[in-house]
DNA sequence: CGGTTTTGACCTGCGC
DNA sequence: GCGCAGGTCAAAACCG
């Protein structure tokens, strides 16, 4: 389902994303284009609305390829998983699904604590976690993990 | 009153 | 084997 809404899509927000994650080195490629939910999906229908109150990103999932030798199943694990970094000055951006929080940690490399969040929907394992850039306090890193089983929060 | 947030404790993988 | 760091649990507080 597209959430293709009129929500401001800003393209810059995108390459911030892929710069980001391109710079990563414990991601060698970020592969896009899956179908499990949205047949048509492709990196340019990622909408982030950082001037509004709510911020709707229209993905569910990404493919994240290793190159460092790991297997099939390893591999396997490591996709449905995505990392955004978002500019935002609001923290928890709502991407339209419930979530429910599990946890805060303070990480080592980071004065910033990161925030657990887990679908409220049962059934649904989908994790997300959320942690402000440690350079740029404006920017939002977003990390999702898994696929929602359900079709969405508003249905 | 039910679901969510909070927060420290707990668990686990990993490196030394 | 131990300690650190990241991730999760859970109980009580909190909020609509």
């Amino acid at each position: 389902m597209n959430i293709q809404n009129d929500t401001n899509f800003e393209i810059s927000d995108f390459f911030e994303f892929n710069d980001w994650i391109e710079e990563d080195p414990a991601f060698s490629s970020i592969s896009a284009g899956y179908n499990h939910q949205n047949p048509n999906y492709t990196p340019n229908e990622i909408t982030v609305n950082t001037s509004g109150i709510s911020n709707s990103s229209n993905f569910h999932e990404g493919t994240i390829n290793r190159d460092s030798g790991m297997n099939s199943r390893e591999r396997k694990e490591i996709r449905e998983k995505v990392a955004f970094k978002t500019k935002s000055e609001i923290e928890v951006l709502d991407d339209g699904f419930k979530w429910r929080k599990y946890g805060k940690k303070m990480v080592k490399n980071s004065p910033n604590p990161r925030n657990y969040y887990r679908c409220s929907v049962e059934g649904c394992a989908v994790k997300k976690r959320v942690e402000r850039d440690k350079e740029d306090p404006r920017y939002v890193v977003t990390t999702y993990e898994g696929i929602h089983n359900h079709q969405g929060p508003h249905l």
